[in-house]
DNA sequence: AAGTGTGGCGCG
DNA sequence: AAAGCGCGCCACACTT
């Protein structure tokens, strides 16, 4: 059995169905909704299929619970996504009209507390389907569309499903959180945690110095609005209540406003009400969303998870016996073009570990922050300012690179898709866009149409041109993912050797006795592991990164040098 | 009272 | 009111 189909039927009951190497239908069961996790326990143990589903978060997270895991799995909701779109795909007609697998993410255990037994198996009318028959139709349209396309966009659907099967793992075992670590960072900066909607005593003090500095003891300094006009009325000549904007401004109110914002910030994003709503037991459970950035990236709902400050960096501890490796891919992006364009001097200039000094070596910038900001605006189409003076030496110095992202812009200017590496295609701009562009076109085009219409290309030539490295960069840390969450699973917790730790029993039945991932931010990772298996992860999480560069790129001399810790808080930086 | 838009800021 | 991409979340302000 080569492939493990499941559906489940609008009566509850779930059908499995084993498929062969060709694809033909093999055995049959029929499973009440209680005997699933013994049903895939035995399948994963005796033949590992890649089992096809309709959508990872609403099958993996019940089997997690009871410490069933799977080694690999064929998501036909993010797999629709992509092929559906892909320019790969030779004819996507029969799959783009399945539009019911057209619909995103949908968080299936909104109220984790709230147990809600009799919905259990009810179906949900506004999910993507799920039952057998529509599930091996899509699978059947996906096969196909997949045979008939390059390779590399196999590769992406698997990686994407590796990828859905790391999200929902990620939310089972949660990132062990030290809540008294976090309350004292809180304390430290706001003073004591106040009483509910009371201003926090440093707050409360700022809030004075403000109102004293503006003359005006009524000033609300949480409404952008009041506050702005309050600072006009002192006289101060600003447009806005941004930092970037004050900072540069000369007046007593400034130092404190800016440090009352900090705080602010601080209090409402990930203050104690953030602690009381997302972590227990020691974890912090945030949700990650697979493929939910139209690049491919994965966004997160709820939590916050892809936001989490580096102010509270610390409050990540490893349970007791345990520690973290952590690692992170330096400059990631310029890489991922590097290797995509063939660009060998912007290769050389990634040599060492530091791209941004190789390409100071190359003689087209003369500082490494210089450097930073060419290559950056690069690879975003800045166009005026520092970043935008600099990038035609980059040009010059990276052609091959430059000329990548250059036609990538050039496409989205003219309405077109672009399609990254492995084969994800950006999204057609707006009826909207398409209807401005056509008007300014037209004989008696406004000039103000002609100038909107300009703008509005170049926005989304911008767009395409980011979305080329962005997507490919998310695809290299997919394959780097899923290619050391598979090397974890055969670092083996010896039960007669002493690893020195107690299983972690709030990661979960499925992570208390093993190395597993416990954090993920777009181009860094945190695994969570017995001390004594450390050195065998980092071993890992490095071959991991060496194997993601070889699948996507092959022999590209273009490397991805990792900085890798091990250390039982997640450092200050 | 509930929904929508905006400013502002955290992350890569 | 970012110049220069992609997000999520919060509070406030405004609309229905």
């Amino acid at each position: 059995m080569r492939w493990c189909a499941l559906g489940r039927n609008a009566d509850g009951r779930i059908t499995a169905f084993g498929l062969n190497e060709l694809g033909d239908l093999g055995e049959r069961t029929e499973l009440a909704p209680a005997e699933l996790v013994d049903f895939v326990r035995a399948t994963e143990a005796a033949q590992a299929p890649r089992w096809v589903w309709n959508d990872t978060a609403k099958w993996l997270p019940g089997l997690l619970k009871f410490g069933v895991r799977v080694t690999r799995c064929h998501d036909l909701r993010l797999a629709h996504a992509i092929l559906a779109r892909s320019a790969l795909v030779p004819d996507p007609g029969p799959l783009r009209a399945a539009a019911a697998w057209a619909v995103g993410h949908e968080d299936p255990d909104p109220e984790p507390q709230q147990t809600t037994l009799f919905e259990l198996d009810a179906p949900r009318l506004t999910a993507v389907p799920g039952g057998i028959e529509e599930t091996l139709a899509e699978f059947a349209r996906q096969r196909a569309a997949l045979a008939s396309a390059p390779g590399q966009l196999a590769l992406l659907v698997a990686a994407e499903s590796a990828g859905a099967l790391i999200a929902a793992e990620l939310r089972e075992a949660g990132v062990p959180w030290d809540a008294t670590e976090h309350d004292r960072i809180l304390t430290d900066a706001l003073g004591p945690r106040p009483a509910t909607g009371a201003r926090p005593e440093i707050m409360a003090r700022l809030a004075e110095e403000i109102a004293r500095a503006l003359g005006n003891p009524r000033v609300s300094v949480d409404s952008p609005p009041k506050l702005l006009r309050a600072m006009r009325d002192a006289g101060l000549d600003v447009q806005s209540t941004s930092q970037w904007e004050i900072a540069e401004v000369e007046h007593p109110v400034i130092p404190p406003l800016l440090h009352y914002k900090k705080l602010s910030r601080l209090l409402t994003a990930n203050g104690w009400n953030w602690i009381d709503e997302w972590v227990r037991d020691g974890r912090y459970h945030p949700v990650y969303v697979p493929g939910g950035v139209v690049t491919g990236r994965w966004a997160s709902s709820g939590g916050g998870a892809l936001q989490l400050p580096r102010l509270l960096r610390p409050a990540l501890r490893a349970d007791p016996g345990w520690t973290f490796v952590s690692a992170d891919v330096a400059q990631l992006e310029p890489r991922v073009l590097a290797a995509m364009s063939g660009d060998r001097a912007m290769a050389a200039a990634g040599a060492g570990t530091d791209l941004y000094a190789g390409v100071v070596d190359s003689g087209v910038v003369a500082t490494r922050q210089d450097a930073k900001i060419a290559v950056l605006g690069a690879m975003y189409g800045a166009t005026t300012g520092d970043s935008g003076r600099l990038v035609p030496r980059l040009r010059r110095g990276f052609p091959d690179a430059m000329r990548l992202v250059d036609q990538a812009a050039e496409t989205g200017e003219r309405g077109g898709i672009v399609t990254t590496w492995l084969g994800r295609s950006s999204p057609l701009p707006g009826d909207e866009w398409l209807e401005l562009q056509a008007r300014a076109t037209l004989p008696g085009a406004s000039a103000r149409d002609e100038r909107e219409a300009k703008r509005v290309a170049r926005d989304f030539g911008r767009f395409t041109r980011n979305f080329i490295v962005q997507g490919t960069a998310a695809e290299w840390a997919l394959a780097w993912l899923a290619d050391l969450r598979l090397r974890l699973n055969e670092i083996v917790w010896d039960e007669a050797g002493d690893v020195g730790a107690t299983p972690a029993r709030a990661s979960g039945p499925a992570f208390a006795r093993r190395p597993h991932l416990a954090f993920f931010l777009h181009d860094e990772i945190i695994v969570h592991t017995p001390i004594a298996l450390a050195e065998q992860v980092t071993a890992a999480v490095t071959e991991s990164a060496a194997a993601a560069g070889r699948l996507l790129f092959g022999q590209s001399p273009v490397d991805f040098p990792l900085d890798v810790r091990v250390a039982e808080r997640a450092a200050k930086d």
